[in-house]
Order: structure tokens, then C-alpha cells, then sequence
DNA sequence: TATAGTTACTTAACTTGTTAACTAATTGCT
DNA sequence: AGCAATTAGTTAACAAGTTAAGTAACTATA
């Protein structure tokens, strides 16, 4: 033990930590009907955010799955082969790679679809339905404003 | 894109996503100092851990650092080697190690601890300090509640 | 008090993520 | 138009996480 635990927050309450300790209390769910279905988290990452879009260059797709270049590439790759997913060169820039979900891919998101429902249906009842909006909510805002300061021009010239 | 878009949340308030994006956007400023440090984010999170309490054994810091126990004895090693932590067999029962925070690994957490608490007070003034109370509160809470019920023998017992 | 079962941790093999260097394409500048 | 600088993506080498098997120690039970 510190001789000064005032030095930091307890790890109970320091936002990185917490963030991370709620999010595998979830994924410990999550995962094993991954595992069922034979995807991993990070493609499962991939699928979510391409579905979300008609095109998505691998780009985009790495920053909103939290993912690297080149753990994208190989992602990419494993779910092409796979048929979830068809990956095309941008015609109007062609260093870009445009990834589409594929009909198949689509298929597989919904038949995974009532499992996770139903997951994330219990969690919901579990925390309450209120508190669960609440805390996406303020995930989302709170993202905004951090993304709103690091844009900001007022703080790159001081 | 989805046919039907309506099977799933959007990304943007999937809490495994949505907690995960906020956690890595506000890592990305914590990341580059720990590297000033050269400390890796799981060393660093096995010694927050560690000095919370007098003596912990190494399963314990596994849970509440979110790693696992094959991580945590290479960390335990690595940490070691620098002399920020000792670790120790117990005398009661032998198969666990008992892990504990050294001068060195105190005299560290006070080197880092301005940087840090410069980077969190600038994050709580953008994000403001009553929505990043709040975020602490309820995902604190939210996991209480999911822990209860995991727990549960209702739960268990049909 | 044996012993089957469980727990704590470690080791080894494998799979992933990470960093850095590379290619190709585009943009900005003059 | 020509060329430096930037951007998108890939590849390769390395570091870290993951799974499974193994060892040692403890606990419950017959």
C-alpha cells in the first residue's frame, strides 16, 4: 500500500479502469456466444461498424472498431474469406479500400441477432433500463466533448 | 449496410463499444506518458492495484487489473525486476504468491502522479466534474449490479 | 488419514496486437 | 507540370495476450 493513497483515485473510480472492468463484466457474456459462432470480438467489432454504413474505407472502419491498420488487414482478410464481407479499391482514391457488407455477412448478423438481443436484454433489466440509456448517453456526450477539445483550434495555438 | 438496421444498436450506444471508445480515447493521452515512463498500461494498472492494499495475492490482482493470471506473471516479473513490487509465497498456504508494493514502486507512483493528475484535472474541466462524478457513480454501480446477480443462487437455481 | 477434487500459479505453444519500415497514391506548393 | 510531403494500406519482426496442459498445495469426504 501507498504511504499516500491520495495520489491517485481508488482504481474503483479512475475512468480507465472502471471503464474497462464493466466492459469485461459485460464481454465475459458476450464472448462465449462469440466463441459459438465462431468470431472473434474484433471481427465482430468490424461487422458491427461496417453494418452500420452503406461504404466504409478500412480507415474509418479501424478508428470506430478501436482497432490498428494493420490488425484491419488482417481482420478484413479472414472475414472476406468468410463471405461476411467484400473489400474493393476506392475508384476515386485508389489507396483507399471500400469495405461493403456482403449478403452473407448480413445473414450472419441476423441470425447472431437474438442471442445478443436477449444478453443484452437481461443486462438491461439487470441495471435498469433508465440507468442503461443514462450511462450511453453520457458515454456518448462525454465523448464529444473530448473529441470537441482535441479539434479545438484555441488549444493548439496558445 | 444492414437491411434491417433495427437488429442492433447503433455503435455509438453499444455499451461494449461505446466503453471501449471512450476508454481508448482517453488512454491515448494517458499512453504516451506511461511510454515517457516506460511502463506498459498493464504494469501500470497491476501497481494502482497493488497500492491500494497492504497485501494482495496475485488472483486477486488479476480480477481487478482484468488480466490473465499467465499476464500477470510475466508482469509480476517485469515489475519486480525494476524493484517496484516483492513477491513473496504465503506462509498459509503456499500455493499463493503475495504480492506487495516496495519503496521504489511508492517513490514511482509519486514521480507519475503530477502528470497524471494533470491530464485527468484537464479531462474533468472538458468533460466537467459533475458528468465525470456521475460516470464514476453509475458505472461503478452498474457493475454492483451485474455482480449481484451473477451471484445469485435464484439465478442459478431454476 | 488416504484420496479425489479443486485452487493457485506457471510453462509452453499458439494467436493476436504493435511498431516500424515499405509501397503506392494523392495532395500541396512553387 | 514537377516534386516534396502526406495519406492509405500492407508487410515483417517483435511483443503481448490466450489457451491448454502441467505442478504444487490445499480442501472435503469417505
Amino acid at each position: 500500500m501507498t504511504k499516500n493513497p491520495s495520489l491517485y483515485d481508488p482504481t474503483s473510480r479512475s475512468l480507465p479502469i472502471s471503464l474497462l472492468r464493466t466492459r469485461e463484466l459485460i464481454m465475459e457474456v458476450v464472448r462465449t456466444m462469440l466463441v459459438r459462432h465462431s468470431i472473434t470480438e474484433q471481427q465482430w467489432r468490424v461487422l458491427r461498424v461496417i453494418s452500420e454504413d452503406v461504404r466504409l474505407d478500412a480507415s474509418t472502419v479501424a478508428a470506430r472498431a478501436c482497432l490498428l491498420a494493420p490488425s484491419v488487414t488482417r481482420i478484413v482478410r479472414a472475414l472476406e474469406k468468410r463471405g461476411f464481407i467484400s473489400s474493393v479499391r476506392d475508384v476515386s482514391d485508389k489507396r483507399r479500400t471500400v469495405l461493403q457488407l456482403t449478403e452473407a455477412g448480413d445473414a450472419f448478423l441476423e441470425k447472431v441477432s437474438p442471442e445478443s438481443a436477449e444478453i443484452f436484454a437481461k443486462l438491461r433489466r439487470t441495471v435498469g433500463a433508465e440507468r442503461w440509456e443514462q450511462l450511453a448517453t453520457l458515454l456518448s456526450d462525454i465523448r464529444s466533448d473530448i473529441q470537441a477539445t482535441d479539434t479545438d483550434q484555441s488549444d493548439a495555438k496558445p
